[in-house]
DNA sequence: CCTTATTCTGAAAGCGTTTTCAGACTAGGT
DNA sequence: ACCTAGTCTGAAAACGCTTTCAGAATAAGG
């Protein structure tokens, strides 16, 4: 059986010690080029590869970081992880990735098995999690990076958008149009501080603009383009008045403007409604969703920079707040002067598929 | 300097020998409950966690799996990634991803460096890539999961869809619904030969029914949406008699459909528009995008199965093959008679935004 | 030409596990 | 009571690399 060549098998090929060798590969500069050239040769001829485990196990680092996303399933979430390996991969790193499909316990148990694994570092979403998880990252002392957050507990680096401001931005934006009757419906904000930051954000804007405008209802529903809908059913029902609806996600918005079309509401005319996330699809629809574009790559990148700036050198840097832009698009509007209630405009089941 | 415990210090707190810590952790029933017990209240007490690499060394497994996609930022991808993640947890692996961005090179470098890190199994897309790539799943004789392909070279085993003969059946539809004037919108078939099946697949069906059945033009664009809006430019200056366009991407036809709407062509009364992929989204357009569902989740789970079992028993069984299902929805319908050619009906410049 | 400083190289000691191997101890049969 | 078979346990040998340490070789200086 076939064995795969070791250091020593390129050593002696070579002639030179196993010692040689693994400078050569690894600091070729502090060995004489005769040396270097002699076992490059070897490595090459043998097709030698070095065993990660072994390396790891004695230099202590496995060159590997972990992050671990609640979805992949989500698109910022997928492009934040792409343009982080993306930008590992540049300096040699891989990257592990697990999802803790919003499950604290599960999440713990990812963070857990990675550092078991030995990830030199670990990039988390949120500032939310399980003491137990604290603990551990603690004890394991390995370079942290949280994103999609624009700062983090524990002095650890944060690249993320500010949820709060620019959720404030778009709900003032709405304000300015001249909406004075609001609902919002958001995704759950249970282990979630990313869209929890982003309705307290909306609600603090119309606390802030409380003499002409009213918050009719918050809702919250599952995180699906089907729920959307049904919080766009419930709006009707029990907020008829409501001009703006504002969402935290723009699944959800594109979810209730499904919904509202089919039930017989124009959007903006009838109601304006805006997401967030800055969705690549939200432009192509009809009308367009006006949103909170989130620029997960940079993120993705951001986070990977202030890994390796730690992995390497060590200076503890502070958080890079990556800025959004507002994309103001057809689904929002001015209200329309006398409009009738939402119930009254709706015809149900009409245009049910 | 704090050092994380050992295997030792397990060890001598419990009062037994590093091997029977061993045992007591790996294979709990070859150890009397006594010894065992101790063991454990040991670990706890230490908040003791095994050293991966040391682990990986001595055993010869890392417990991780590698993937490489062509990109995350791709939803069926992500979706397949995420889908193979969970599964792999539930047996204790991990995954490290990397994507290629459809670039051979770069999927090369990825695969080795995922192998010399030392993955116990390698998940790929597709079955082109470079002869040295090969060469080095050879070397390293480690399991390999095909997925996106119904079939893969090298009796590899493969879970994915069958794009041919889906294809085939979502050309035979519209075929089927009177189409006599087609066109084809395909993204780029270098490098991705699940794109060039589909189109084969298109092909194959026009052609068996070249009696009744016209192919206009067969254009290839880059994978965005904004390509495919400039496909469809193409197609209405170029073949303007076109009334089925047939697109290899779900994201391609999404960027013609909204396109067709900005130069005024009503979708399905003009032209009737059909994707690939099954984006959730897809349904929520208006028109709703008459698509081939792709459950990419199914297949990530599939391609996690196989790995496992190959990690574990090792018999090399065959492939699998993962249905689709032609959505039918209303950006596709009857083709209108005696309707005029596109360029005719076209107001360029006025639905411009 | 000899001494001292300066590079480079090789021997060997880990790194923290798993696993083989042999010995110790228990139980069962006569 | 003695021997055999059968369980468990511990000592020690890998696993393949990095890195320290000391020695060899070369260069520089007097």
């Amino acid at each position: 059986m076939y064995r795969k060549p070791s250091l020593s098998d390129v050593a002696s090929l070579a002639g030179v010690s196993i010692a040689t060798v693994s400078r050569a590969l690894n600091n070729p500069e502090i060995v004489t080029a005769e040396l270097r050239e002699k076992v490059l040769k070897a490595t090459r001829s043998l097709g030698y590869v070095p065993h990660g485990a072994a390396r790891a196990l004695a230099s202590k680092k496995t060159r590997s970081v972990g992050v671990v996303v609640p979805t992949l399933g989500i698109s910022v979430f997928a492009r934040g992880v792409e343009a982080l390996q993306d930008r590992l991969s540049e300096d040699g790193y891989r990257l592990l990735v697990a999802n803790s499909q919003y499950d604290p316990v599960r999440e713990l148990q990812e963070i857990e098995s990675l550092l078991a694994h030995g990830v030199d570092g670990l990039v988390l979403v949120g500032n939310e999690r399980l003491p137990e998880a604290r603990k551990r990252l603690r004890q394991f002392s390995c370079p942290v990076v949280i994103t999609f957050m624009n700062e983090a507990a524990e002095d650890l680096p944060a690249v993320g958008v500010n949820n709060f401001s620019s959720s404030y931005d778009l709900a003032k934006y709405l304000v300015d149009c001249g909406h004075e009757q609001f609902s919002i419906l958001s995704s759950p904000v249970l282990n979630n501080d990313r869209v929890r930051e982003r309705r307290n954000g909306i609600l603090s804007c119309l606390d802030d603009n409380s003499d002409r405008v009213k918050v009719n209802q918050v809702i919250e529903v599952p995180y699906s383009m089907q729920a959307g809908g049904e919080g766009l059913d419930a709006i009707v029902a029990n907020a008829p008045e409501t001009t703006a609806l504002v969402c935290t996600t723009d699944l959800i918005a594109v979810g209730s403007m499904a919904r509202a079309r089919e039930i017989g509401l124009a959007v903006p005319e009838h109601i304006s409604i805006a997401g967030y996330d800055g969705l690549e699809l939200a432009k192509y629809l009809t009308p367009a969703l006006t949103t909170v574009s989130v620029p997960a790559n940079e993120i993705g990148q951001g986070a990977a920079e202030r890994m390796l700036e730690a992995l390497k050198g060590g200076k503890p840097k502070a958080s890079t707040v990556i800025a959004t832009s507002l994309s103001v698009r057809g689904s929002t509007g001015r209200p329309a002067p006398g409009r009738l209630p939402l119930d009254r405009i709706a015809q149900v089941g009409i245009g049910k598929s």
